[in-house]
DNA sequence: CGCATGACCCAGG
DNA sequence: GCCTGGGCCATGC
């Protein structure tokens, strides 16, 4: 495993449950290009104790697989912490996104207490 | 060694 | 909004 991987994992331990991140904010904190990112998740292992899940992309949707198809345990993963999903299947990025290591150190302003459904 | 293949993203048109 | 092209780099053949 590279070292690049390593620390992708080690930023990805630290969402916490009930927030997600995307492969591209993920990336920036660990400072290596997005795609990076979705290539150290598909190599982990299923009984990984890395929380892969809270990972999904800019648009707020589920990635999908080499099958073309969104894996199903990742949305009720999520579901089970709280996070909601709207009718086309879209997270909140407003509301659940974690905004890295320095969150505590950004304003408030802009996170919404509840999502956006439509 | 070269080449193809990705759980991505951004800037332009 | 929707395409398109390019960059990114580990991995496998």
């Amino acid at each position: 495993m590279s070292s690049t991987y390593h620390r992708i994992y080690s930023v990805v331990n630290l969402i916490p449950a009930g927030q997600v991140t995307t492969y591209g904010q993920v990336g920036h904190v660990v400072g290596c290009p997005a795609r990076q990112v979705g290539y150290a998740m598909a190599a982990l292992e299923s009984d990984s104790s890395v929380p892969w899940h809270r990972v999904i992309n800019r648009r707020g949707l589920i990635s999908a697989r080499r099958d073309g198809v969104p894996d199903e345990r990742q949305r009720r993963l999520l579901q089970a912490e709280g996070i909601v999903f709207s009718v086309l299947g879209v997270i909140d990025l407003t509301c659940y996104s974690w905004r890295g290591p320095d969150w505590l150190f950004l304003s408030a302003e802009g996170m919404n207490p509840l999502p956006e459904i439509f």
